[in-house]
DNA sequence: CCCATATACTTCGCCTGTCAAGGTATATTT
DNA sequence: AAATATACCTTGACAGGCGAAGTATATGGG
């Protein structure tokens, strides 16, 4: 991975949301997407992963589910709840914001 | 302060790099510094600062000096290292990096 | 048939950066 | 005398990222 940890971290759940904005998805296949994206310059831990699918449910952004396949290793879909679409919004606003904050105090 | 911290998180130190870029200066007047560039928008928390200051100039990016005040509280001078400039200007292409690919993985 | 690999999810414990809270000290204003 | 502004510092808690290890199923090659 070539970008720093730091600078994705408060983007993680964003990130996850967005994706699920387009539909339900589980954690693999969100992941395989990520680095897809980005040209293998990114992709999130498992662990990291795991823990914001927790993260989002418990605060009820998210909701799960067990997908039904009868053949390959079982998977746990999620969905974004209304709320979640909501949070969404507020985050890519948040993220315009800091966006222009930040370039504004490391450029001199 | 309106924006959250893990947005920022990652560029504290690019932050204060780019102040020392344009001279010596000391914690307090930074983070005035930083209030004001933001229109009071966001703010280091003291304990943060002096924080990066300390990990900064572990690390050899800046180094520091006491001030010779004859009135007024003592104040501690940082100046940016020529190590600390080269990190300066590659946090920068990496926030230019990074704003990219986050843009790209939050918006569907 | 076995083993490596890919898919898919989970948990534990460490590390790092942020920050609330509290403290020290000096100078000016009320 | 007290409040406010300037200026710095430390401690301990907390949250998120992540290395490491584990579980389980399916597939392809030798």
């Amino acid at each position: 991975m070539s970008i720093a940890s730091d600078m994705i971290r408060g983007h993680t759940d964003t990130i996850i949301l967005a994706h699920l904005m387009s539909g339900d998805s589980y954690g693999y296949k969100i992941n395989r997407s990520i680095s897809e994206k980005t040209g293998g310059q990114y992709e999130l831990k498992e662990a990291t992963l795991y823990t914001a699918f927790r993260r989002l449910e418990q605060l009820g952004f998210i909701s799960s589910y067990w997908g039904d396949e009868n053949t390959g290793a079982r998977r746990r879909y999620y969905s974004i709840t209304p709320a979640g679409v909501q949070e969404y919004h507020r985050m890519l606003e948040e993220w315009e914001q800091s966006q222009r904050l930040i370039q504004t105090l490391i450029t001199s």
